[in-house]
DNA sequence: TATATACTTGAAAAGCATTATTATTTGAGA
DNA sequence: TCTCAAATAATAATGCTTTTCAAGTATATA
């Protein structure tokens, strides 16, 4: 998975960000723990075994600057906290989220079905598209 | 609508709960603002022109309570604060938003057309869906 | 190479929605 | 009316996030 830690390396550069070491240790453990949706202090946690000095206020700041760029997705389980999803080639489409409520874990959908309902608003109510957020709750196949 | 406050009030009451002057009020703010997605600053300021000396820490309180007995429910918009709207038997059934990132109009569409896309996540994730939360972000008719 | 300029950072303070605490008040049944 | 658990107002505390600011670092320019 070199190649994806490079070409988000490039696309900070390309954007005229620094890619400082704080920077680079950060975008490493989103991409080492993709499919964890980690939250800002999971993400603090895990880059202060790379890079003790760093901190809070850069993990924040640097989330938000890669959320902006549409590197990573905020994912809010209304936990209290905001989580984050690598914004991957293969994810870029549309993707929903199952919650287990018994063990909290969340799992991504491929599934995406949406189209006839988008359609079928887009008529109704006149209503441009543009982005989706679907949730589902209910009790992973771990824990049933 | 003089019934559908006398039955939530009914409702209070049959659970053991005293009907106090500011549950009656926020009750009524909640009926009297249905569609308007208040958030709980917004239904603070409604109450207090009925119930002046009501504190903010009450209006929490009995949202939360009313969340509780599923009389309201949460609506997060990720706009820094939760909002609420009334369960009516009307609504009771699963509804979707739409939210205008031109005006931030919230609307609800009664359109569902999600069985299809939950069968198929019942039986390819082994996932028992209890609840869905599904919101639209683009522009709405007045805006575009 | 020296220097100006803009960008980043860590630490600490501030912001903001929400929750907990506590002393006081109140609703509803005996 | 009296009693007492329930409910309240005021306030403090909490937790996540953002901002501030002084100091450090990198990049461009002369």
């Amino acid at each position: 998975m070199e190649n994806l830690a490079d070409s988000l390396r490039e696309k900070l550069k390309d954007k005229g960000y620094k890619l400082t070491p704080q920077r680079r240790a950060i975008l490493d453990a989103i991409i080492e723990n993709q499919g964890k949706h980690l939250n800002t202090e999971e993400i603090y946690n895990v880059v202060k075994e790379k890079c003790p000095e760093i901190g809070l206020a850069t993990v924040y700041r640097t989330l938000q600057l890669l959320d902006d760029m549409s590197m990573i997705s905020r994912l809010n389980i209304d936990d209290g906290c905001m989580r984050y999803e690598l914004n991957t080639d293969e994810n870029e489409h549309q993707h929903h989220h199952l919650i287990c409520e018994v063990c909290n874990d969340i799992i991504e959908v491929e599934l995406d079905l949406l189209g006839y309902l988008e359609k079928e608003i887009e008529k109704k109510y006149n209503f441009i598209i543009k982005d989706r957020k679907v949730k589902f709750f209910g009790v992973c196949s771990k824990c049933r």
